[in-house]
RNA sequence: GCGCUCGUAGCUCAGCGGAUAGAGCAACGGACUUCUAAUCCGUCGGUCGUAGGUUCGAAUCCUACCGGGCGCGCCA
């Protein structure tokens, strides 16, 4: 009798290969007999079994029958023939075994799926994601990292799933603190070579004569002036200055293992020639007002102090623009230029409202029509071991260049301290603040960089020894068949985590992944083993090594052969 | 004052409507003639901030309160 293969009917419709997708599908159908409507099955992973379903307990309310009966019912009209062992269990769950013979199958394709069984989107849309963001003649602090990383990690998954992504990295090139810079550089006797870290010295230099010295307040604000009606020698020092920085910003994205590159720059300065018009455009259709000076719109259910409608200020009382306006230009040009269905902010937690203000005065003006969503992924803070921002011992923030610095220094290798910085900030929630821990990131166990690196360079070495290729893989051992389970979760651990923008959702999962073959490793000898069982794992190990390093990668994290 | 957000094991965190709440660290006890022990196994450890409410069922949803963080007009 020809093996049945219960998945063949299931992919070529062009659904994922996903179990629990899988037995949804197999369990929707005997609901809806039952209870005379579709019903969510509500496959979950369970502890008692493979998966459960809790459809029934839900039911029994409305069916006015005992819990256990229906699932009983359900479970006797589920097809589930060559896929899973279906079971009551408890109160009236449905427990759910999926088969060796299906385990084998799937494992199979993925395995000869370059893809690992994940397939491109079928709806694949035009994505923006605006990340890191730093400022130029400043240097990068521990401030940038959230965004920057998180971003990448976005920008990562979101492409290989098939999106067409534009990375923008939204510089802070303009503003009044220009005129003090360039008035500074002016006074040093124009434009030298400073390297970056001269320029940090620098903008505290012009900060200190800016808060101190009139006759230089009162230069710097004429120099704004000047660089913004386009004074030629006032422009080619500011870009002198913008270009030392995204030199600057360039190694630092090299060092960190960062997607940027220099045609991600997109400075607010660009967008300068777009304000009077998105002033104008924001006063035609009546959603500005004057206050105090400035020209502001009120988006509807905003509210601050005393309850009083909270405005957005487009144009300055003196006749200058903010941020706002440039995020509003910024967001007319990614849809209306860039054509971008879908709008990704990184920006911390503290800027939220800012961006809800920003979307709803953007809808309000047409900019951001319906089919087109902007979303705000916002970001908890990085706190030292105090439980406060991380600041170095005196007090100062913390340079990024000093952080790579050290983290290469306590790691064996740069990847290593690298990875663990990455890792670190990527597997928690990304709301939540998190705690900045050497000692915890560098762990060789435990939730960490280091401990997936270490289980990808074990499962590598395998590799360098075997002499042979990898067979069928039949899985026997307990060992081997949890491990066979979570590689099949990897699609819906990535899928999970590009659509809700939650990295941590694929970093967990792969450190499930790590865990499990560290149990299978210890359980399941591989090189010592003989014919068909050497070959089967071999199989297993390969698969592990090709998700491990094919999800660290989405994350932006290396994935050495040797540690 | 108003708003947002967070409060889960000693510590760091998952889980966010379903069965006795899970990991890791730390503590304690085991496993190296071994494919990388930078590992693995076991034990100990929780009235899920508090009090109500909704529900057959709540850490998960709602309300109030307590505690931490952040925001609340010309900085980004």
């Amino acid at each position: 009798m020809p093996p049945v293969d219960p998945l063949r009917s299931y992919v070529e419709v062009g659904l994922t290969l996903n179990l629990e997708a899988l037995l949804q599908d197999r369990l929707a159908p005997a609901l809806e007999a039952v209870a005379g409507h579709p019903v969510d099955p509500a496959v979950r992973s369970s502890p008692h079994a493979d998966f459960q379903s809790g459809a029934a307990l839900a039911l029994a309310r409305e069916l006015g029958r005992p819990p256990r009966e229906i699932a009983a019912e359900v479970a006797a009209k589920t097809d589930l023939a060559g896929v899973a062992e279906i079971a009551v269990s408890g109160p009236g769950f449905l427990n759910l075994t999926v088969s060796d013979s299906l385990l084998t199958e799937a494992l199979r394709r993925i395995a000869a799926d370059d893809r690992l069984g994940v397939p491109p989107v079928a709806a694949p849309e035009r994505v923006v994601i605006d990340y890191s963001g730093p400022n130029v003649a400043k240097e990068m602090h521990v401030g940038h990292l959230r965004s920057t990383i998180i971003g990448d990690a976005l920008a990562r998954m979101l492409e290989w799933l098939g999106h067409d992504v534009i990375r923008v990295n939204h510089l802070g090139d303009w503003g009044t603190p220009f005129g003090m810079l360039v008035e500074h550089l002016i006074d040093r006797g124009g434009a030298g070579d400073h390297s970056i870290g001269d320029l940090t010295a620098f903008y505290q230099a012009a900060r200190v004569k800016f808060d101190t010295d009139d006759d230089f307040r009162t230069r710097a604000r004429l120099r704004v002036v000047a660089l913004q009606s386009g004074d030629p020698v006032s422009r080619e020092l500011w870009r002198n200055l913008v270009a030392q920085s995204e030199r600057y910003f360039l190694d630092v994205y090299a060092r960190l293992g960062v997607t940027l590159g220099p045609d991600d720059f997109a400075g607010e300065s660009g967008y300068q020639a777009d304000l009077d018009g998105i002033v104008a455009e924001l006063g035609e259709k009546e959603l500005l007002a004057e206050s105090d000076g400035a020209l502001c719109a009120f988006p509807e259910g905003f509210t601050g102090r005393d309850g009083a409608a909270l405005p957005l200020i487009v144009r300055k009382a003196d006749g200058g623009y903010g941020y706002a306006a440039t995020d509003l230009a910024a967001l007319r040009h990614r849809i209306g230029r860039l054509g971008a269905d879908r709008l990704l902010y990184v920006v911390g937690a503290p800027q939220r409202i800012h961006f809800e203000m920003v979307f709803a005065v953007a809808r309000a003006a047409g900019w951001l029509p319906d089919g087109v969503t902007a979303e705000h992924i916002g970001f908890g803070s990085i706190l030292g071991s105090d439980g406060k921002m991380l600041k170095t011992r005196a007090g100062d923030t913390i340079k990024l260049a000093r952080l790579l610095d050290e983290a290469v220094t306590r790691a064996s290798a740069p990847a290593v301290g690298i990875g663990a910085i990455k890792y670190a900030d990527l597997s928690g929630d990304r709301r939540g603040d998190y705690v900045f821990d050497w000692d915890r990131m560098l762990a060789s166990t435990g939730n960490t960089g280091p401990y997936l690196q270490y289980a990808h360079a074990r499962v590598r070495s395998l590799f360098r020894k075997a002499g042979t290729g990898s067979g069928t893989v039949t899985v026997t051992e307990p060992a081997e068949r949890d491990l066979a389970l979570v590689l099949l979760g990897f699609e819906p651990a990535v899928t999970a985590a590009a659509e809700r923008a939650e990295p941590h959702r694929l970093a967990v999962h792969l450190h499930e992944l790590a865990a499990a073959f560290s149990v299978f490793w210890e359980r399941c000898p591989v090189l010592r083993a003989d014919g068909a069982v050497r070959a089967s794992r071999l199989g297993l190990a390969a698969l592990t090594a090709r998700t491990l390093q094919t999800g660290m990668s989405l994350l932006g994290i290396e994935a050495p052969e040797e540690i």
